[in-house]
DNA sequence: TAGTAATTAGGAATTATTCTTGTTTAGTAT
DNA sequence: ATACTAAACAAGAATAATTCCTAATTACTA
């Protein structure tokens, strides 16, 4: 949290007790949540937080690069604070997101047709299959 | 066109003139339209089309694994006809979203601890970068 | 401790998508 | 060819997700 703080700060951005429950809460949260999602954790501890506040903050750290939001299928944004290398697997059943690291991935030189396209600054890998949970369910 | 037509009639989908069209219309595309932007180019061929019917017609179709609904962080869902194994690049600046094929990526192994979490059954690629057109300009 | 620019809450507005209803049409059986 | 029927369609209403607007509040600065 201290990290965050500075990193804020290094950004021009005001430590609001927003911001940092905000990203508390998606730091600590497993599932990759919506704003929603967040929304509805939030406002327990913050119970006149605004939904827009959360939308406004989510996007503000994005384009901070504090937190990314992740691609996926689904009609509404999701979110993780976690920002080190690692890549993501999608059960097709429960649409639960697992995180994963793959250093053979991360360093494996891209095809040439790529470098012939541009300059490359980030990868990554999405996977799709069924979880071990669901697979047991008819 | 025709291995279009067929695969219809196999999944039990009437071949009608605004699923042809649009078909048609995606499978040229090399943009990976929205359906709003599909909507636009297919109103002039066929000027009673609706908007719901492209919304429609992308969902049957998807669903019947005839076209492919792409992840991206934008809000508008964007598609695509081409269904051979291949990946994205998309440019950071430009949102151009470019396909290729990557045979290593394809084959090679996933980490044990995907192994672990279930059965993958699709995997991709998404690269991020600047493309040259774009990194051209200030 | 006051000033001020950034941030927030709340509700309105917008955008993307889906639903509802009545009409049309493709495929099938006559 | 013609009629039948379920599927698909058009149009507009409704919903869902997100963003915008305005006035009030708050974090940082001096």
């Amino acid at each position: 949290m201290k990290e965050f703080e500075n990193a804020c700060r290094e950004a021009d951005l005001k430590v609001t007790h927003q911001r940092l429950e905000l990203y508390r809460e998606l730091a600590q949260a497993e599932d990759h949540p919506s704003a929603e999602t967040l929304y509805k954790r939030l406002i327990k501890k913050l119970p006149t937080l605004s939904l827009d506040t959360v939308y406004r903050t989510l996007a503000t750290l994005e384009k901070h690069r504090l937190i990314t939001r992740v691609q996926t299928i689904e009609s509404q944004a999701r979110y993780e604070a976690k920002m080190d290398k690692h890549h993501h697997v999608v059960c097709s059943r429960c649409r639960t997101i697992t995180d994963f690291t793959w250093d053979h991935f991360d360093e494996v030189q891209v095809p040439k047709a790529v470098v012939g396209w541009g300059k490359v600054i980030r990868r990554n890998a999405v996977l799709e299959g069924i979880c071990k949970a669901c697979a047991r369910q008819p």
